[in-house]
DNA sequence: CTTCACTCTGTGCACGTTCACAGAACCTTC
DNA sequence: GAAGGTTCTGTGAACGTGCACAGAGTGAAG
């Protein structure tokens, strides 16, 4: 059986195909009488307009790419995309516009995706998690509008993004520590070549000044070994560390890990302080002092961004917005 | 500047349209000396095929749907989702399908989705997390190929689908306990409505028999709140309890806490196990002793039904894939 | 009645591809 | 050299839509 195409609608309605597709698109020159004719001729016939054979004419495609660029190797379990993948389903569908997923982890699937952009199949292309300096961005040119999920580092004039003011965070953490009369503070960062792992660690400086010592600070890569592991290496580095600003939930759960190895007593010898607020922060023993993201908001600001590109915006401005200092028991 | 077309590069390689088509569709009779005159003037131009164009005299789509149903208000976090769209991003895009995501979270959603999918705007359809019965399945019809993340209770003969042998779980855990000596075992399901729900608690009942006591049973909702509050239940029901098996990591994780609460020590007063081998598993204190999920292969094998079905295939069976105990320190 | 503006409708063309078909070129076999 | 198969190529039609354009109908103003 056949699938209805316009013809069959206007020939149900007794009009013609122009008549119709002026109702489809809203156009406002149509008669009170064909157009009940035509609605009634649309439920009928269950008719659903074919974007194929629209896009073909309009040379656009109703359709939205969300690039994700983590390695394959990493074994990535970020929230975080739930929320952000919902949020822009969500948003997108509100125009009539649908979300497409790639995945440009490895070289072959990086020019793949760019061939796909370049090549028109997308009116918009959503960036997460692009790495610094990638030449990936540059790829996607000529191509139609892209937004970012959080600074592109090195590209920030380039491609526009929303991100949460990371290094707020953690002025936030630190000053809370300070408050608290907290002497020895660490940091333990994520990997330097993300936005994260470098402005919490800026917001961290901005309030420790001096008394940052890089003896004080450790690297880890995100995951909770990287955390325990960095734990490690301060405890025996700085033995009497009394705080440490960690810069994932899960990172500092590795972080208490190793705490309780070696036999430090959270809160009350170190004051362990989060970053994210994620299921795992209330998941620890004791829960995690953190900072919340607005997940939510940065993903809706970063689609809004997108679409008045699409809508022909010809410059848009970065948005940043403020996190928030969780306060549970850990610190 | 205009977008190459077939057309520009059958003439830049000096042959007509369908030798252009041909080669690009993998027709064998293509001489060698066209194939290379074509292949240099595609990167030359730097043509890409125009997939509508393609898919409107193919009537196919070039892509697969998946469907994620769960009602907005529910802030979900599973990180499953992160892995299983994944893997079916990687799987299709072998095979040169895209994957589109749509939410079908209220009425109006699931109306708009099931008009896109009978619409023929996809050659197939990956539902998640989709409710015992809902008539979301049947509005499918007539259209292309579905499967399902997981069993769709009521559904199981209409929709194919693959999934970890959740009852074989629940078996897992309650014989382990069972070896080690434990006399008084409870359990705290997930919701009855949900294959994980039911099924676990089969594999619970599956052991025990009789002494499997509705005392000894208790329900969540699969979040942390839900596990601390089922836990503290069955004290005050049963406070001879001396392990408690847990459908959830995140719910053990709150089973966790009104445990110390209730000043159980765990493992020697009271052993807990968890379901997932989550992220949460680890974060806990003492780290959970759990069930592991083949999450990768339910997500590999759901893909490979449906691209059988696509193929043509006329019926597939149900996979379903077996769990492992994961001894950690909390059993 | 004529003119003009405004509202509404139908028609031809173009978008870029695949597919079926016809036929050219070449090789083998009688 | 004719006949027949195999390999390769070009061409016209079709897929379903939006858009520009021409033109029909209506009502108000002169």
């Amino acid at each position: 059986m056949k699938r209805p195409t316009i013809h069959d609608v206007a020939a149900a309605a007794g009009v013609s195909r122009g008549t119709v597709s002026r109702l489809l698109n809203g156009d406002k020159y149509v008669s009170p009488a064909a157009r009940v004719a035509i609605e009634r001729a649309i439920s009928e016939t269950g008719y659903v307009v074919n974007r194929a054979a629209r896009s073909l004419v309009t040379q656009r495609t109703g359709s939205v790419v969300m690039v994700l660029s983590e390695p394959h190797d990493k074994v990535f379990e970020d929230p975080n995309y739930s929320t952000t993948i919902r949020v822009a389903i969500r948003m997108l569908a509100e125009r009539d516009l649908s979300l497409v997923m790639m995945m440009a982890g490895d070289e072959g699937d990086r020019e793949r995706v760019a061939r796909y952009i370049r090549g028109g199949h997308a009116d918009g292309v959503l960036l997460m998690s692009t790495h610094a300096g990638d030449p990936f961005v540059e790829a996607l040119q000529p191509g139609p509008p892209a937004v970012s999920y959080g600074a592109v580092i090195g590209r920030e004039g380039v491609i526009p993004y929303a991100a949460a003011d990371d290094r707020l965070g953690g002025r936030q953490m630190t000053e809370y520590f300070v408050a608290q009369g907290r002497r020895r503070i660490a940091m333990i960062t994520g990997p330097m070549d993300t936005p994260g792992g470098i402005q919490r660690l800026e917001g961290f400086a901005d309030v420790l000044g001096r008394k940052a010592s890089t003896k004080l600070i450790a690297h880890g890569d995100w995951t909770q070994a990287s955390g325990e592991r960095a734990m490690t290496e301060l405890l025996e580095r700085t033995p009497d560390i009394d705080a440490v600003f960690v810069a994932s939930d899960l990172m500092a759960a590795g972080a208490l890990a190793a705490l309780r190895a070696a036999g430090r007593r959270v809160p009350d010898d170190v004051a362990v302080g989060g970053f994210d607020d994620s299921s795992v922060a209330v998941s620890t023993h004791p829960p995690l002092t953190t900072i919340r993201q607005p997940l939510a908001e940065v993903a809706q600001e970063t689609v809004r961004l997108l679409l008045a590109l699409i809508d022909g915006g010809k410059h848009v401005d970065p948005v940043i917005l403020p996190t928030e200092l969780v306060i549970r028991e850990s610190a």
